[in-house]
DNA sequence: CAGGGTTGTGCAACTAGTTGCACAACCGGG
DNA sequence: CCCGGTTGTGCAACTAGTTGCACAACCCTG
């Protein structure tokens, strides 16, 4: 149930229409809560339909024309309730560490060039995060909201590094492995 | 469509019963890719079906009855096909950081104490990793698969590390903090 | 041998996320 | 002016995961 708080804590942030929410969602937020447009246009009709968020008056409300949402008291007082709520971390769900692991069942064919795709992929995320570091948090940004979102972007930064320094270590160590496709027995 | 690929490579690694199964789900292959029982019974039964796991032979195959599955050549096929295919990370969704930035809207309120049981659940997970890693993998234990195994634990190791660390830093950070709730106009 | 806990299997309903598509409005060029 | 691409909104159907519950069989204790 965190799509919704994202949606808020993104208007909060800034009112904006379906679209701009999704362009959004596709930096920053979605970094570490991504999300469809569909999804979102249909979230924001739940919001708005429990009073939590209102569009803002446009001309006219034509198919096809942009609308923008804000957050309503209610919006903000669900949100604060959700924040300030204790939740457990939900079970780690991580494919590339099971397929791993099958692959000492199975064999460890073809799963290499994939490690390495993935470590590409992982440093061309950490080379996004460094850039908004630089671009938005130099010297100056103290307020409390600067240093809680930069709290947020080191996760990002220290979780690609982490990626990025075990994939290395595994395909290192794929190098080392005797050639074989598992054990006997296998089709 | 990860789960029933999980669960061919625990019945691979030992045929097992639903429960038994289920119980390996909440240690070993459950760190990285949890499961409910229903799940896992539900997912039995479709594996089955479609000619990739059989159950072995018990006597009477009553209700209440143990009923212990192994994979057929097909299912190990499968999960070989499967291990070896290229596949995307998915984004990632983690929830305490999409709190964080909504508390850098809404104010940091209540939020500390859960980054403190946080900090504590993690430590004990890793405990937990670190007691496997002394039992499991001593020394000559370098065989392909447990090396495989032990690249798995380390990523587990590695990732509750980093969580420690960054929720041990956040909440030094949240020490300097001014007292505040949030922006002007929170209500 | 009745009652309560544990073991073991499973269905049904719900919630959240994904995929595929529809369609209006606008904007530019031939 | 019409044709194709882009912008913007949205529905419908599907898939995966969660929650709640049912119920048989066993096993132990009073």
């Amino acid at each position: 149930m965190s799509l919704p708080h994202a949606i808020l804590t993104a208007l909060l942030e800034k009112p904006s229409s379906g679209l701009e929410l999704t362009r959004r969602f596709d930096r920053s937020i979605g970094y570490f809560w991504s999300a469809t447009h569909q999804q979102i246009y249909r979230e924001l009709g739940r919001l708005e339909g429990e009073g939590l968020i209102r569009a803002l008056p446009a001309e006219q409300p034509a198919r096809g024309q942009k609308k923008s949402y804000e957050v309503l008291p209610a919006g903000r007082a669900e949100l604060a309730r959700w924040t300030a709520a204790s939740q457990d971390p939900k079970p780690q769900r991580d494919v590339l560490l099971l397929r791993l692991r099958a692959a000492a069942v199975v064999g460890t064919e073809g799963i290499e060039a994939d490690l390495r795709r993935h470590l590409t992929l992982h440093q061309k995320q950490l080379a996004e995060y460094r850039e908004i570091e630089e671009r938005d948090f130099g010297a100056g940004k103290d307020s409390v909201q600067d240093r809680l979102q930069y709290l947020v972007l080191r996760a990002g930064i220290d979780l690609e590094t982490f990626w990025i320094h075990w994939l290395t270590q595994a395909l290192e160590d794929f190098g080392t492995l005797p050639a074989q496709e598992g054990p006997p027995g296998s089709a």
